[in-house]
DNA sequence: CTGAAAGCGCTTACAG
DNA sequence: CTGAAAGCGCTTACAG
């Protein structure tokens, strides 16, 4: 390994200078920047990140907190994520949420010498990780999830609103007998989809029985079974409300496997829309989140932080959602 | 921030002491290990990582380079990855594959000190970067692309005789007139799925014109175009064999658009097995590839060069792959 | 079983 | 514009 020592003793130079060459220090003079910069490419000499992190106290990186991978969310944001940190010169640590059971102990992970700051793009409700992180003065940045017993920055979609337009649209369509599928309550962004299409709902006069309120994990399997559990029921929905576009494509599999048809029998809608919902034999109506431009804005909030110190004003920044009408959803019979 | 000298002298012990109960030295007395470490929960010591990385000259990082989260087949590679990785104490550093033109210069990303190896799930034959890595002596492991300029590690699926695979299931339904979706050749893992199609044709007598192959990069935009152009020549294939579920994904939402029956009028294969592939609503023949299983190899392979130092003999690991019928494929008519 | 001390490779005042 | 020197917070021989 080639240090900044051996750079600067095959130079003729001190260490200091070839230090700050490293740096883009305008106050050395220009050839001298140039030999520097010919030397350094020579001998393959790269500045040791560990020893400049020691000193300046950072870390040049930030920690991504994701729960699910292979869901049809994270990676469109963790694609994005990726993007807007390498702009600002930051690398990108991802880290499967500590909250889950049975994931390695993370408290290294959330070292601050390791990672300048951190996004949850998973945070629950009340999560013991992300007050570790804030104890130890670490900025964090929640994308998609909200925590209203934490003054922190939140990037948001409207997730509330979306559950009136989700509404709307069925009811318009003719649909009263309308179930939701959803989320655990700690995943609060779920919790906000189905609470804003419940008070829709109500708005309406229309009843949302217990029965049509099935909660689990966002996996495919959780989903088609709680999409089997509500077409089997004695009283059929005739309209189906997913609160992520993943349990959607669970109750449209499950709707196929039972030979129910989408949307004559029932119609489903999504949240998210993914990629995949735009799939000709998928087609799913479903609401759409900004999720770009939601991401970008999490990076920007939190190297503000990293860089600057004092937080912007902490709460939710609400970016607005819209519906995408697809094929999944059609009047009621 | 606490340091173990503060830890130290709070305990009126010597600096040395406070370390060697963190790395959890036997040598250190049962007693004096159980204050140090109740001191340091109590004032929420962790060890500087950069210090110790810049004595140890190990960062506990590994970075994994990627092409597309986006596409289907990254995710679940990513998410297994990084668990593995996890279990082993290890950090993950995403990132998108710096050969992609107007990616952000990562040199600093490949910066030894940063990363202690690194796995590419889409190392191109005779890539740059990968070249430059080892040029540093960082540990290198390819997974799913192969690079034979190279004396390396490679883990594969057995990509050549997928394309057995599905000639095989293709010809014995009576389809004779086959094209193939592909990516650019210097992605090898395609390459080596379109070849094995290619001689599994030969060896059946049967004629691949050039107007029946079309590469392109995987996304579902140019997935798409590429199967338009086939559906719309003058001699339609029967059936086409798609070197990723993406590609696959996308011929179908191009047949489903140009009101093309699948498998009627046009059988699709896949490569991935990806989770969609399954949906009954997507419900793709496809080429399982036991990606959990060659992930879990690479990062063993990779591992064990950080921490032994010798690479195993260089080479391929290759992973047996096998064809999962479902009702995208069909008699021809 | 524990301590004193050197050293990892940088950054950053402080001088000149 | 450049250099000498302190110091960041650890690990690791070396002693005892």
């Amino acid at each position: 390994m080639v240090t900044s020592v051996d750079l600067a003793s095959h130079l003729g130079l001190s260490q200091s200078t070839v230090s700050r060459v490293m740096r883009g220090d305008p106050a050395v003079a220009d050839k001298t920047t140039q030999r520097v910069l010919a030397a350094a490419r020579e001998l393959g000499y790269v500045p040791n990140s560990a020893a400049r992190s020691l000193v300046t106290k950072r870390a040049r990186t930030v920690g991504v907190v994701v729960a699910d991978l292979k869901s049809s969310f994270y990676p469109i944001v963790v694609d994005t994520l990726q993007h807007r940190l390498g702009e600002h010169g930051y690398r990108m640590a991802l880290i499967k949420d500590p909250d889950i059971p049975d994931e390695v102990d993370s408290v290294e992970v959330l070292d601050p010498t390791i990672v300048d700051g951190m996004i949850f793009v998973s945070a629950r409700r009340n999560s013991p990780t992300v007050r570790k992180v804030i104890a130890r003065r670490t900025p964090v940045v929640l994308l998609s999830r909200d925590d209203p017993t934490l003054s922190l920055e939140v990037v948001l979609a409207d997730d509330a609103g979306a559950g009136e337009l989700v509404i709307d649209h069925l009811t318009s369509l003719g649909h009263r007998n309308i179930a939701i599928l959803s989320v655990p309550r700690y995943r609060t962004n779920g919790a906000a989809r189905e609470d804003g299409a419940r008070a829709a709902l109500q708005r309406r006069g229309i009843e949302l029985p217990d029965e049509y309120v099935h909660r689990a994990g966002s996996t495919h399997e959780e989903g088609m079974s709680m999409a089997r559990a509500l077409l089997s029921s004695t009283r059929r929905p005739t309209a189906i409300f997913c609160v992520t576009d993943e349990l959607a494509f669970a109750a449209m599999d499950a709707c196929a496997r039972s030979g129910v048809k989408v949307p004559e029998d029932v119609s489903i809608v999504g949240f998210d829309d993914s990629p995949q919902a735009g799939w000709a034999m998928v087609d799913l109506t479903t609401v759409h989140q900004p999720i770009e431009n939601m991401a970008a804005e999490a990076v920007r909030l939190l190297l503000a932080r990293v860089d600057g110190g004092e937080p912007e004003t902490p709460g939710a920044r609400v970016f607005p959602v819209s519906l995408r009408i697809r094929g999944t959803t059609g009047p009621m019979k």
